[in-house]
DNA sequence: TTAATTATGAATACGTAG
DNA sequence: CTACGTATTCATAATTAA
């Protein structure tokens, strides 16, 4: 009974602070210009001078020459520009090196057009895919090729998934080699798409100052977005590699920190400690992004890469709950001054689970427990348990000990009788991660997708905790947009902080899970509308104008992706960022960028 | 048809002995 | 420095039950 007391409160806590929010209508339209034309010199300017400002001419020759184009044509392309300017300079390299390099290849490539494929049509990039490649290559012996994948060929399949169309990722694979990283291809197709862009209007206009990035935002509304995406891709890729060719130094691995405390927890508040984030990485809008720390080498490198050079921090629940959580969080967020949720939860398994401590064996030391994942424990397992301390009567010897331990540890089983473990229960799940009892009970959803859908979401206390810096910024309430917003972890932690929704656009393609999200938020009694989407693939562009027109814009962008591929777990396909559904971070990223650009070109 | 049950290791980090 | 043991891990898929 006592077990149920925290969970109880946090409940009535949530349940009553719904009011007196008096959240305004939001001004109908007080960003009035979302159509482009002077949009897009600011952004244009605007991007450009994050890149540009190098007074120095040798500077700016070695700069190009890092970047890898020969001295010659980098002297001739300064003079050719005149005017110094770093992202014109480069486009002109960029221009004439792809003319010289693969001239036939970009001209002549059975589709001139630049396409964006509809994403939902894969079997046509297969069916051509496999075409094109046994053309090209040698090895077209038998269709057996075809069931075992190369690496090669689940890149190139992986790069159609992403939009590219097959001739683009082939050649890209052509020119960058067979152990190019996707991120060196998507660079690749970028650059070359941009210098082919850069050809056609040098060769339309034929005059004047027009090439410039500028031309990028300008189409915005013809070719636009996926450009737009390639350009800010390839543009943070050119910041960061040519930085890394001059120090010489390689990818150097991420580091987990030990203690995983991140910037600081209630325990152990900040260490006065300061970040200074990359310019490109500044708010508005702010963004938060999670994903399992304990994910295979190099992905926190390219996910901390694509999210503006941010640094991840590293973060393990225990320090906020019962149970442990290790978990990785990329953020723009202020650091100082946060304070945790109240009342704060129990901290070991004795609070936060009182009726197995008459159970609990001595010799069992855990006052934690591990991380709760989306599958529990079989009934024969703690069978076999049970059968194995029966044989003794006290305290079993070591080697069993050793056994029960092992298991319950790997199954975070918990003492509920003599000799007798057990798996927790969903509400027992539901109250350590921070949600309110019940929350995923019931409306049509099964136990076992319970398990799943709470295995699967934020430990809440830990997610508030970063998100309290934004209670007295946002007094009147913000404006979020949730992706992979699963049962509603994020939007839990605001209303339990305090911080009035006024409006919520909900990504998430589980239709139980956005029925718990809606029910929630009636339940609560939210004043604001709530905009659930199922698929994140489809939120493109135009979509995202409208939403950023009619709720002025988002001042929270929040996205755990999904970690099916990375997760320790997963024994069948944990595939890194480019399995089948972690490469979904791709999308978070094309998501809030856009988000940046479109907020962006109205100030 | 849906839901419940069950078995299925490896990648990674870290400590320590040598 | 390496080698080895310990500890941890937002899961998938096949099968059975309902």
């Amino acid at each position: 009974m006592d077990g149920n007391i925290s969970g109880e409160e946090s409940d009535s806590i949530d349940w009553n602070t719904d009011d007196e929010l008096e959240t305004q209508n939001l001004p109908p339209s007080s960003s009035s210009t979302l159509i482009i034309p002077g949009g897009e010199a600011s952004i244009a300017s605007g991007e450009a001078s994050s890149s540009t400002g190098r007074p120095s001419n040798s500077k700016l020759i070695n700069h190009f020459i890092g970047m890898g184009f020969s001295e010659k044509m980098v002297v001739k392309a300064i003079e050719q520009d005149g005017e110094g300017n770093t992202d014109s300079i480069l486009e002109y390299l960029l221009t004439y090196s792809a003319l010289e390099n693969c001239p036939q290849e970009l001209e002549n490539s059975p589709q001139a057009e630049p396409q964006v494929v509809s994403d939902n049509c894969s079997s046509d990039y297969d069916e051509s895919f496999l075409d094109d490649f046994s053309d090209t290559d040698s090895c077209h012996e038998n269709q057996e090729n075809i069931n075992s994948l190369s690496d090669k060929e689940k890149k190139l399949l992986f790069l159609a998934d992403m939009g590219y169309t097959v001739e683009e990722a082939s050649i890209a694979m052509d020119r960058c080699g067979p152990d190019s990283s996707v991120v060196e291809l998507t660079d690749f197709i970028s650059a070359a798409q941009i210098s082919k862009a850069a050809d056609a209007d040098l060769g339309e206009l034929s005059d004047e100052e027009k090439p410039r990035p500028k031309h990028l935002y300008k189409d915005y509304n013809k070719q636009k977005k996926r450009k737009f995406l390639d350009y800010r891709l390839w543009e943070r890729k050119k910041q960061r590699g040519y930085e890394k060719k001059l120090r010489n130094e390689d990818d150097e691995p991420i580091r987990l920190p030990n203690p995983m405390v991140g910037f600081g927890v209630p325990a152990e508040p900040c260490p006065i400690f300061h970040r200074t984030l990359p310019e490109a990485a500044v708010g508005p809008p702010y963004f938060y992004y999670e994903n399992v720390a304990l994910a295979p080498k190099g992905v926190w490198s390219t996910i901390s890469r694509f999210l503006y050079d941010v640094e991840p921090e590293f973060v393990d629940s225990k320090y906020f709950c019962a149970t442990a959580r290790k978990r990785g969080y990329i953020h723009n967020l202020p650091i100082l001054n946060r304070f945790p949720l109240l009342p704060l939860p129990p901290l070991t398994i004795y609070e936060a689970l009182p009726l197995t401590r008459k159970w609990w064996p001595s010799w069992d030391t855990r006052t934690k427990l591990n991380c709760i994942q989306t599958c529990v424990g079989s009934a024969k397992l703690t069978d076999r348990i049970r059968k194995a301390l029966e044989e003794w009567d006290g305290v079993p010897p070591m080697s069993v000990q050793k056994y029960v331990l092992d298991e319950c540890r790997k199954w975070n089983l918990v003492w509920v009788g003599r000799n007798k473990v057990a798996p927790l229960e969903p509400d027992e799940v539901e109250m350590l991660l921070g949600f309110p009892k019940n929350h995923t009970r019931g409306g049509g959803i099964s136990r076992t997708d319970r398990y799943k859908s709470l295995g699967n979401s934020f430990q809440v206390d830990t997610v508030a905790y970063h998100f309290s810096v934004l209670k007295d910024m946002f007094p009147g309430g913000i404006t979020l947009l949730s992706l992979f917003s699963g049962i509603g972890g994020a939007e839990i932690a605001l209303h339990r902080l305090g911080i009035p929704l006024k409006n919520v656009v909900a990504v998430e393609i589980s239709e139980t899970n956005r029925n718990i999200l809606r029910s929630w938020w009636e339940q609560t009694n939210q004043r604001g509308t709530l905009v659930d989407i199922a698929d994140v693939q489809q939120l493109n562009g135009d979509r995202l104008e409208q939403l950023i027109h009619t709720f002025g814009g988002f001042d929270l962008i929040v996205g755990g992706s999904p970690c099916n591929n990375l997760a320790g777990s997963n024994r069948v396909s944990r595939d890194g960022l480019e399995g089948k559904e972690s490469a979904l971070f791709y999308d978070y990223f094309r998501i809030l960028d856009l988000v940046k650009c479109i907020m962006g070109r109205n100030q």
